[in-house]
DNA sequence: ATCGCTGCAAAAATTTTGCAGGTAA
DNA sequence: TTACCTGCAAAATTTTTGCAGCGAT
């Protein structure tokens, strides 16, 4: 957690209660959670929602989350630790939306080729997947 | 264009002037638009944006469209081709927002180890690409 | 003649912004 | 002390819904 904080205080941020709180929630939540998630998950009253907005943006911009897309519109963050790139993918149930982080991601050779055959640069992606979940099968 | 009506038709739904001018302007878009995307592509006055929004949910369940996120949150919508299954990727600069249909695909026994490691069925997938087009490196 | 579809308008939901006071450093 | 932050409230956006009339089949 310090990790975390500190890299907030070297753009001279501030540690302030609501953003102690969110990057809590997010480090203890197994999956991305949307806004509302966050802020549900947030002792009542602890902050507000515009807050976490306000947060969600900031620590985006500073790549301390992703941002990600499951089956409905909403956008999703999950924190990214310190070290790593933050780049992995997710199992999304179509049924209960069970998440299960998967190791598996899409291989190197294969985007260096389509960043060249199409002039890109700096080329990343975004990987989702989707199906049925154990449980939701019987 | 017959073909999409026909499937249309087939579900005892009707073809009406706003449809198909939906339908035209998905069939001559050679990338994803938004609702509102397709509200401003449409003759002034042609159509409601409420409708435009019934109508993609409608085609959306029928399997006619596929919805895609770029990079910021809005939901974009492509034609499924008959007989296709409408899976295919793109390529989008992440400065121009210029689209690129990209062939490769994630490898399937790739795809097929991450349901079978899970147990999940079904199992399809989400990719999209981003990096900086050849224009906006200059 | 049906029953689905549409436009319009209103409602609901989501996200952003302004501002005055509070607070970390 | 000085910026930066926050809550609150209002505004701006985006998406959904109700309803009466129109229109495809």
């Amino acid at each position: 957690m310090s990790v975390l904080t500190g890299r907030l205080r070297r753009q001279s941020l501030k540690i302030t209660g609501p953003r102690a709180a969110i990057l809590e929630i997010l480090r203890a939540s197994p999956r991305p959670l949307t806004n509302k998630q966050i802020l549900e998950a947030l002792p009542t009253g602890q902050c507000d929602l515009a807050t976490v907005y306000r947060s969600m943006h900031l620590l985006e911009k500073m790549q301390m989350v992703k941002r990600c897309h499951f089956h409905d519109g909403a956008s999703r963050f999950q924190l990214i630790a310190e070290g790593d790139d933050g780049h992995h993918h997710h199992l999304v149930c179509t049924r209960c939306s069970e998440v299960v982080e998967i190791e598996q991601c899409f291989p190197v050779e294969l985007e260096k080729q389509i960043a060249t055959e199409n002039g890109y640069r700096s080329v990343t992606h975004k990987l989702e997947f989707f199906g049925v979940c154990p449980t939701c099968q019987e």
